[in-house]
DNA sequence: ATGTCTTTGTGAACGCGTGCACAAAGATAC
DNA sequence: GTATCTTTGTGCACGCGTTCACAAAGACAT
């Protein structure tokens, strides 16, 4: 049940709010989620509602925060203490919510010592001790996509089983272990995929002078510079041509 | 189509050891999923392999850049430049594959002017004009989440169809407005949820002393200091309780 | 106490994405 | 030219999540 934080979130608010109870139909809402499936969400929860006066705010709060764990707080390190891991670091939301940073981890001697977010920042060669004895159980990783799956099977080794993985990679772990990415690039190229189609059905007049674009092909395409045809057959062609500088809008890694 | 991406740096990798081609099964190990789903995603792009040897992966590269609209450039705004924000500014992810960072806008003057990534910071009274003459269609939110709804709003009234929402709130937006989100807290409370369950299901030794828990509760559930009944007693009476903290792992926002 | 009204909880149907399994297609060797 | 072998493309069935719609349940007014 992935919607439960967003519930717990809508909830949080009402309550702050000091707003006793609430429908299923207000609350569904305010997550922007199907007033049915909030429901049998939970029912699935096993929470009891009112009938004729909807969902107790304070319960559902505790319910849920205690269906999540949150009500005791789990120790959570970083490692990669880059551009990203440093705002990871100083984020609130890791800090709150039953999320403690317990250590910041760099593989660069030069990081060190250095304070990020009022922790500081330990040499790589502890991570296995660090695990041990905080009993990290969560393991954030915001390194670079080459050390990534090696920083994994360390987190892995030393105890961890849950992970939060900003690399674009795939990491492999091993049965019971689970994984969570959040992959900026993807975000984006979803958006430009939908943006392109927008864009594409809209506009057809828009479509500036090019190469004819084939039957079938989306009409966003027209931006290309080459054929298909003609990409495909030097593809073919036994790869003579330099490969990397011959598609010129795709990235290096 | 979301996994697109996912296959399209699988490709890119092989595309730079020079691997001609691949098959179906190859590519789908190396994406971490099923090579049947894989192929039936080609078939819906419409790309065509070859059987009994594979896909040609500079085709492929190419097919899907230009599905994803990854073969023109997209101008991006990035509105909030706390730690957050200056991370993804300088997060190479945004330079590569035809994302490119317009401007980043911040609602702090003592930012104006200030350069993060080599950028210089605007103040978002700019926004629109940014905007507009820049023709942006993408926008990344990494504001404060009180701060959010009114960011899209204005993003949207401006032109923009696509939004990357980095602040903890569900927003809302008009019809044909695309939102992705990206929510740290909320991926690190379904690990919790996960890490609970494991920890429930592996250790019933490990259970402390403590309240009794009920039949059919989660054996998780023995960390909780209060019983249930107490709790939704309490809550019932009239909310004569401090609303707050009362709930101690519950977080303020 | 009784009736009405609101809102929950859930049975059932729908749709979609997933995965299996196999036939068609092309390559390669002889 | 024929046979074999590899790998694609896809028909089909299964399972899950979503949604509709309605009956049961409780609150509230009279």
């Amino acid at each position: 049940m992935a919607r439960l934080p967003l519930y717990l979130r809508a909830l949080t608010a009402l309550s702050e709010r000091s707003v006793p109870t609430v429908s299923s139909e207000e609350l569904a809402g305010a997550a922007g989620v199907n007033s049915a499936k909030l429901r049998k969400d939970f029912s699935y929860l096993g929470s009891y509602g009112t009938r004729g006066v909807g969902y107790d705010v304070e319960y559902l709060v505790y319910q849920i925060s205690r269906e999540l764990g949150l009500t005791q707080d789990w120790p959570v390190v970083i490692v990669g203490i880059g551009n990203l891991g440093a705002a990871l670091a100083n984020y609130g939301g890791f800090a709150s919510r039953g999320f403690r940073v317990a250590a910041l981890i760099d593989a660069d001697p030069g990081m060190t010592g250095r304070p990020v977010a009022g922790i500081a920042v330990q040499y790589i060669d502890e991570l296995e001790t660090i695990i041990e004895d905080n009993g990290v159980s969560i393991g954030v990783i915001a390194t670079p996509a080459g050390a990534a799956q090696q920083v994994c099977d360390r987190l892995v080794e030393a105890g961890v089983t849950s992970i939060l993985n900003f690399a674009p990679t795939v990491l492999s772990v091993p049965e019971g272990v689970d994984v969570r990415k959040v992959d900026l690039s993807i975000e984006l190229q979803i958006l430009a995929f939908h943006e392109q189609r927008k864009a594409g059905e809209a506009s057809p007049p828009a479509a500036p002078a090019s190469i004819p674009s084939g039957p079938g092909a989306p009409a966003g395409a027209v931006v290309r510079g080459r054929d298909d045809a003609e990409v495909r057959a030097e593809a073919r062609a036994g790869r003579d041509g330099d490969p990397g500088d011959d598609l010129p809008a795709v990235m290096p890694a």
